[in-house]
RNA sequence: GCGCCCGUAGCUCAGUUGGAUAGAGCACGAGCCUUCUAAGCUUGGGGUCACAGGUUCGAAUCCUGUCGGGCGCACCA
């Protein structure tokens, strides 16, 4: 969903940045300063420890010596400047030369304001630039269904398109089929199998080699209500490049299905066979030939242990070493068909021609070959002028267990646990907020005891129970006849102005994790808020005053159902982006 | 042998891309809680950020090296 005119009203902490920018300029202006300084290092956050204020600049620090002065006096004329603002309770220089800024309530109140008015769009970022990324993610070969080891790669990319989404790109969601492999072979013949065997011949078990699984089944029958007997017996030129291309339309609606359990929609899915067909790996070669970046030459030999049957041969090779990869690579087979990388190379070219960027989501036993397709994007694309920008986001594996053993998969007898198996019994949400509950690049344990749990040791558990109790708070007031407003804010004390100074910085979380391209720091976030929030809840048991619902005080009570709602529309929309629905009562 | 990732409290992990006295949960100790709707709350102890150098106002973060763990090292995908 592109939304290319987006009213963002400009946060608390991005207005800081400019106001601490135009402090500066002040500076220069009345001569403090020299002119032209380099600003990039100055930054404006909130510092690590509440007690230091509610947000603090490294400016005089990073300015002074450039300046010629030291970061005292400069930091002395900065505060002067910045004190007068009127948001500004006070500015005082701390430590080496930081300066504190203590903002009044008005203007927390201000940004709490900002959250009800904004709604969903409260967080929504336009650094993008509108610029397109492209993200690819999945890519699971379509030779039977999604299984776990897909999974996380899946949830992050996904979750990371959301993300680029909301900060202000266009995304482009898209999916390399590799349908052009020996592995498709083997699944056409696999479903040639399955065929002979939905006509009733005798077939005798699954030849080694080919894929086992029952999902070939129901192929091998629609093969033959199509073809009836025709293939049966017919020699595999025959009827192998049909069934290559049945077989992967079949996969692809089944991974397809797997896929939206996990409410993930690709925009686009490109065929490595089309690529091919079209003759853009020739188009490549032949440029990058004409560029001297691919010559024909002997293949190194592996590293490591060499294998036996190894022996030296002379392939098209790619010069990836002038790029920082350890050894040129090829891009031809001996038999003349293209590897993997040549493809894929000319893929990624195509791709860099309709987006500013590209993201892969790759898993981790994939390591070994990013510098080589790094190097080629940087080949292709940097031709004129500067290469189009590409990172490859590595995610690892998932090791599953239940009660802390581990669950037992093995491959050669086709038994791996299916990720709808995993969504059917644990659900969407859970899947995708556990997955994103740790940064891609670690491993990570998925317990199904542990997803579900209902404690607070549960993360996701935790944070939906947050969302709950405000809306079923917001339903018990309603029904006694209170809604929120914010007309009485002000009366709201320090502890309500700690949750709005935390959910306050969702702006500021979602442009740093669209930077860093990393989902998973929207989910710790919201880990904090609810955490902030059940203590702020707790608060009641002991202290009816801190209640949400006071009888007695209707304006504060509006007040705090106000300050409720805003909290509540801070977590819906940071589970948006992660894909994640917010339950409003468990 | 080479490359990539990782190494933070007893355990599982965060750490705002270089900021101030390194944080959270679990576990452990102590106290509280029978609930405005609940599966708990408060609080305490616990650290050579693997190690050694370097870069600078300032390093868990960047650079170099060492140690330890994981993954990878086909014309496979």
């Amino acid at each position: 969903m592109n939304r290319p005119f987006v009213m963002t009203t400009l946060t608390l902490h991005a207005a800081f940045a400019g106001h601490v920018a135009a402090a500066l300029d002040a500076l220069e202006a009345a001569g403090t300063l020299p002119a032209g300084l380099s600003r990039a290092a100055v930054t404006v956050e909130p510092p690590r420890d509440v007690t230091h204020g509610d947000l603090a600049t490294n400016a005089a620090m990073v300015l002074a010596k450039p300046a010629g002065t030291n970061p005292r006096a400069l930091a002395t004329a900065l505060v002067a400047e910045l004190e007068k603002l009127p948001l500004v309770e006070s500015a005082e220089i701390a430590g080496p030369g930081f300066i504190n800024l203590r903002l009044t309530s008005a203007a927390w109140l201000d940004e709490l304001r900002a959250i009800a008015a904004l709604g969903a769009d409260y967080g929504r970022s336009a650094m993008g630039g509108g610029t397109t990324v492209n993200v690819e993610y999945v890519s699971a070969n379509p030779t039977g269904p999604m299984h776990m080891g897909h999974c996380r790669g899946a949830v992050v990319g996904d979750a990371l398109a959301s993300l680029l989404e909301y900060a202000g790109h266009k995304v482009i969601r898209e999916y390399y089929v590799n349908d052009a492999g020996a592995q498709v072979q083997v699944l056409a013949r696999s479903a040639h199998y399955r065929y002979r065997e939905a006509l009733g011949r005798d077939i005798g078990p699954v030849p080694e080699g080919q894929y086992p699984g029952d999902y070939l089944i129901p192929v091998g029958q629609a093969l033959a209500a199509e073809f009836g007997d025709r293939y049966a017996d017919a020699p595999e030129s025959e009827w192998l490049a049909l069934f290559r291309v049945k077989a992967v339309a079949a996969m692809m609606d089944m991974i397809r299905d797997d896929l939206a359990l996990l409410g993930i929609k690709h925009d686009l899915f490109s065929s490595e066979a089309e690529l091919q067909a079209a003759g853009k790996p020739e188009e490549a070669e032949a440029w990058l030939r004409s560029q001297d970046l691919v010559y024909d030459g002997e293949l190194e030999a592996p590293k490591g242990k060499l294998p036996d049957d190894w022996e030296p041969v002379a392939l098209p090779l790619f010069r990836s070493t002038k790029f920082g990869d350890d050894q040129d690579r090829p891009i031809k087979k001996s038999d003349g068909t293209w590897t993997y990388f040549g493809a894929d190379l000319a893929y990624h070219f195509q791709k860099a021609q309709s987006a500013d960027a590209l993201v892969d989501i790759w898993g981790a036993d994939h390591a070994g070959t990013v510098k080589r397709i790094k190097a080629a994007v940087a080949a292709m694309t940097g031709a004129k002028g500067k290469p189009t920008p590409f990172e490859v986001k590595l995610v690892q594996m998932v090791a599953l267990l239940r009660n802390g053993e581990p669950v037992k998969m093995s491959k050669r007898s086709g038994t791996f646990v299916t990720l709808a198996d995993v969504v059917r019994e644990v659900g969407k949400d859970v899947v995708r907020f556990t997955m994103l509950t740790r940064k891609p690049e670690a491993q990570m344990d998925f317990d199904f005891a542990k997803v579900v749990e209902a404690s607070k040791d549960n993360p996701v558990f935790y944070l939906q129970y947050a969302h709950a109790r405000i809306c079923s708070t917001l339903r018990k007031a309603a029904a006694e006849g209170f809604a929120p407003a914010p007309d009485a804010i002000a009366e709201l004390g320090e502890e309500e102005l700690a949750l709005v100074k935390l959910v306050a910085q969702f702006p500021r979380i979602v442009e740093a994790a669209a930077a860093a391209r990393e989902p998973h720091r929207i989910a710790f976030f919201l880990a904090d808020v609810a955490s902030a929030f059940h203590s702020y809840w707790n608060l009641g048991n002991d202290r009816p005053d801190k209640r949400f619902i006071l009888p007695q005080n209707g304006a504060l009570t509006t007040a705090r159902l106000f300050l409720g709602t805003q909290i509540g529309q801070v977590v819906r929309n940071g589970l948006a982006v992660l894909g994640v629905v917010a339950v409003e009562e468990m």
